[in-house]
Parts: structure tokens; C-alpha cells; sequence
DNA sequence: ATAGGATTTGAACCATGGTTCAAACCAAGG
DNA sequence: CCTTGGTTTGAACCATGGTTCAAATCCTAT
């Protein structure tokens, strides 16, 4: 029983880590990651600045490990996706819609996919790499299985990118749209501007609000 | 004659400033906002510090005039536009050009727009949110004129916003495609996104490539 | 209960970087 | 010349905010 023990130890930890982790996610995104000091994070949590050094290094590691959080999700979405074998338009389509519910959905939305990382966060630039690199590779093969307009997938990719990215610069969680709904009428929006014109007409967007799940529970918070 | 020695003065200082504005808008470019110093900028023209503050009262002024220098174009470019009277898909093509090579062509390319002003840039804000509003009017005209298929022109509108602004966190000068390049290819793609599916082949990117005028005269650096 | 480690505190530390300022400099004009 | 006002300097000022730390507190095991 000596693991039961120690992991329940560690559990307290954890919570205590998420906790923090929601509260600097949720402060970064209301005032900017700049704007936000540690203090402010404190005390939304209820504890004292120094204590949250106790549990994370410094502030560039609080984003760290929320941005960690996001491409968590977006993983797994990705991952889903591969599992089942859809055309090109159907894939996107899932992957736009639930690239913005991961951004803006939910308790920890985290703002912090914008913010560049230090020196730090080669790891993190790494993750972020094969996500788009994933992005790229279903526009490739949507113009090989000949549904999509010839065009090079990388500038494509950007387009994209550039606009799930941008949604947390105004999305707003009590505005009169869903993440779910902007989702879907992007997804629309940026397959139909893919597919080849005597193609567009089939799309439903409808069905491409997939479940999101939280993130993996893999995700490890240790600092 | 005292006219002329007047503004003989005038135009010393406004030179300076604006290479001062040159040096601030780069290194923001190249360093992100937060990152430069004020000593960053005064290196780069060959001044000290404390001389920037003789012609710019401090540094979020600097960045609200570089902001205010590509509202500039952008403000010309939608004039232009509404003088010649074009189809809704035209003229939202050739905004997207000229917005993505207003923010990434030439020497001044500015990547403040980006960034947030604060609480002294209410101006900026509405020129911003007046450019949008011409934006937004695009889409509904092209609605209106049954060649955009029906969407909510607010959600297109940040859609096809995401995609420009997001440009200047990756284009870069000396990179394989020029801004104009990649504005035809964004304009190609998220026109062909609104468009009806039985009119979008007959769009004409190339054709969209409008010249960008130097800013207006008119804009004033006077601090 | 009590020792020992984990946790928390609050204050202080300190680098960064925006900003100020008085003195020096450098024209032109008288 | 020498005065005047625009310009430049370099150092210092100082608030902000990330970070550290020794002491106090709490929890758990023996």
C-alpha cells in the first residue's frame, strides 16, 4: 500500500497543479500572457505568490504547460481522425471544427496557442510542427484522391491555420455563437474553398461537430 | 519666406521620425513587441535613448503609429475599391491581396497590427473596426447580389480576417513566395469559399493583384 | 504527543526596461 | 563673438514584476 500512499500524494499535487494551471490559463487569456503576472494567478487560485513556486518553476513553464494542455487535445483529435478512413473534405472538415472547440470550449480554453515560446519550448515547437504537418498531409491527399483544387498544401495550411488560430483574439464564450457553431460555419467556409466547385454543393458541415474529449489523461503535469 | 524655413524644420523632424518609426516597426516585426527596448530602437537609427523621447512620448506611442501608418493603406485600399464599382467577389479578392501585402510588402511592414493598443489607441480601434465594417459590407453586398452563398458575414468576416492577420507570424521577405504571391493564393481559396459553387470557377486571382500605394500623405506623425 | 517532512507564507531581492532630466552641444541670428 | 533655442547626451531614476528564501505552519507516521 505503499503506492496507494505516494499516489495519493501525488494526487493532491495534481490537483493543486491543475487548479493553478486553470487559473493562469483563464487569467492569460482574459488579460494577455504579458499583462498577467504571478500575483494575479495567485490570487485567483487563493494562495500567495511564492507558493505557486512550489509547484512550477517559473511563469514561462505555467505556459508551457497549458499550451502542452491544448496540443494535448488537439493530438488526440488528430489521432481520432486516423482511425477512421474518411475523404479529405470529411477529415478537414472534423479537423477544423474541432480545432476551434479545443481553443475556445471548456473550462481551461487556453488563449496560450498564441503566444510564442521561449527557448524552452523547442519541445512544444516540435508537437506544434507534426500538428500542422498532419494538417498539411490530408490537404495533400485531398488534392491526390483529385477533390480539391490543385494548390500548394503548405500555403493552404497557413490560410487555415491563420484562421482557427485567430478565434481566441475575439471569441468570446458568452457571445452569441457557440465555439462549436463558428467551428462549423469555418469548416464550411474553408473545405468549400478547397473542393472543387462541382463538389462544394455535397458538403455538410453539420456533420463534422465532432466530441471532443478531454485531454489525454497521458498528459503529464510534472514539473 | 519664414513659411518655408518653418517648414524646412519640420520636414528635419519629420524624417526623423519616421525613420524612427522604421527602425521601432522592424524590430518589432522581427523581435515581437514586448521583446524590443527602447534602447533596441534608439541602437538601430544611431541614437540614444533619451532622444527617442524628444520626438515620440513613449513607446506605446511608437507602436500606435506604426499601427496607424497600415490603417493608412488599408484605409486607401478599400477607397480605391469602392470608387471602381466590382463585382462582390473582385473586390473582396483584391482586399485580400492588397491586405495581406499592405501588412507584409515594403519596408515598413508592420506586425503591430498585431498587437493590442492600449487604452490610448481608442482611435485605432474604430479606424479598425471601420475597416471590418467595409469588409463585412463585401460580403453582405455579395449575399445581396446572389454570387457569395448565404453565411453570416460577421463569422466570414473574422474567418477570412484570421487568415491575412495571421500572415505576419510566418511570412517572411526572403522566404520561397512573395506577399502578393500568397495573397493570390489566399484570395483564390477563401473567395472560392464564399462563392456559389457553380460560379467559382470563373475566378481570376491573378487579376486581383492591385497595386499598393505608399500610405497617404495625409497621415500625420505628429505627436 | 512529537519529530520530520511537506507545504505555505510574506517579505525582500533584484534585473529589466521604460522614463526623466540637467547639462552639454550645435546650429543660426543679431 | 555671443546669445538663443532646438537638439542630443548619458546617467540616473524608479516602478514593475518575476523570483528567492528563511521562517512559520500543517500533516502524517511512529
Amino acid at each position: 500500500m505503499v503506492q496507494t500512499k505516494a499516489e495519493a500524494e501525488t494526487l493532491r499535487v495534481l490537483e493543486k497543479k491543475r487548479s493553478i494551471l486553470d487559473a493562469a490559463s483563464k487569467t492569460f487569456r482574459e488579460k494577455g500572457f504579458h499583462k498577467t503576472g504571478m500575483r494575479d494567478v495567485a490570487a485567483r487560485v487563493g494562495m500567495t505568490v511564492g507558493n505557486l513556486y512550489y509547484y512550477f518553476r517559473n511563469k514561462e513553464d505555467l505556459l508551457a504547460f497549458c499550451q502542452e494542455e491544448t496540443l494535448g487535445r488537439l493530438d488526440t483529435l488528430v489521432r481520432r481522425l486516423d482511425a477512421e478512413s474518411l475523404p479529405a473534405a470529411d477529415r478537414l472538415g472534423r479537423l477544423i471544427v474541432g480545432h476551434v472547440r479545443c481553443l475556445n470550449e471548456g473550462i481551461p480554453g487556453t488563449l496560450a496557442h498564441l503566444e510564442i515560446p521561449g527557448d524552452g519550448g523547442a519541445d512544444l515547437r516540435a508537437r506544434r510542427d507534426r500538428y500542422e504537418a498532419s494538417l498539411r498531409r490530408i490537404l495533400r491527399e485531398g488534392v491526390a484522391e483529385g477533390s480539391f483544387v490543385p494548390c500548394d498544401e503548405k500555403v493552404a495550411a497557413m490560410a487555415i491555420l491563420g484562421s482557427v488560430n485567430w478565434t481566441v483574439r475575439w471569441f468570446r464564450p458568452d457571445g452569441p455563437a457557440s465555439a462549436d457553431e463558428i467551428g462549423r460555419a469555418f469548416a464550411g467556409q474553408l473545405v468549400r474553398g478547397l473542393l472543387k466547385p462541382e463538389l462544394a454543393a455535397g458538403i455538410r458541415p453539420e456533420s463534422w461537430s465532432a466530441p471532443i474529449g478531454p485531454g489525454p489523461e497521458s498528459t503529464e503535469v510534472t514539473s
